[in-house]
DNA sequence: ACAAGACTGTTGGTATACAAACAAATGTTG
DNA sequence: CAACATTTGTTTGTATACCAACAGTCTTGT
């Protein structure tokens, strides 16, 4: 161990809490990647939608996931190729493009869901549940 | 208003934690970009590693950054090619590639931890200073 | 009705993020 | 010392994530 240490004084990157944020949130889609096997964290969230609203226009996709219209895109040009959804023109508006889910969408995010559970269990596993509703009260004001 | 309302007897995505961390996590990138004009979270990151702790291996600046080795090949590249940093072979271990701080590096991170907590204050906003040190703890238990 | 403005989706560019496969260099162990 | 294992860094491929610019389409204000 010839390492020279950090000087304890001054500024911490660990203390941050942008750097604490990223690694949480690293830490825990490698645990929803563990638990949910098909799907990625953002997929997941996309099916979820369509799951709670029906079809959706692809922008309001993207808006209920937190998704940019270039992201959104890409996301569900996966989704597609996996079968999970469909992507339509709307009849009465030219602009949108109407996604939905497909059976086999309907499927997965059935299944998704339980492990989408578990995953979040895993990730909530070093607090105690009275720490897991201050999380989740302060994370919710952090998002609005 | 014809959207249809969502089932909400029913699994909520809105609820999930990890979606939240998703957010969270995207909202103060946001923010620390508009404090830090030149530098992205993870280049200021490695930036102030190499204050902290001096010259470093890049796998080893990585791993004191949370990134994998092929993440933190190409953000000292980027720093690089802005003259934040050098890089150069060890003497004693030819594996080794050595990233140091340059003149430049140096000025920018000491101007851009001012930036940062800037932006960790902003972010921080919408809670309590009670929350603040609530989060900060839960978050330092969720990343080990 | 029609010009101005707003909205939707696409494209191109940059920047994480990670898995898997690989070569070169170093360490370890019998 | 020689076989084996580990470590480091690189490369390729896939998947977010967001900005800026753009073309169509729709809505609004007058």
């Amino acid at each position: 161990m010839t390492q020279k240490a950090p000087d304890t004084s001054a500024y911490q990157l660990s203390d941050q809490v942008g750097f604490n944020l990223r690694r949480a949130n690293q830490r825990h889609v490698a645990i929803f990647a563990r638990h949910v096997l098909d799907l990625t964290p953002t997929q997941f969230a996309a099916l979820a939608r369509l799951d709670e609203y029906g079809a959706l226009s692809q922008n309001r996709l993207g808006r209920l996931t937190a998704m940019d219209s270039a992201t959104i895109k890409g996301v569900v040009e996966r989704l597609v190729a996996k079968d999970l959804v469909t992507s339509r023109a709307d009849a009465n508006d030219q602009r949108l493009r109407i996604v939905e889910l497909t059976p086999a969408g309907q499927a997965a995010i059935a299944r998704a869901k339980e492990q989408a559970i578990a995953a979040r269990t895993e990730t909530l596993a070093p607090i105690s549940p009275e720490e897991v509703e201050q999380f989740e009260a302060i994370l919710a004001k952090l998002v609005d």
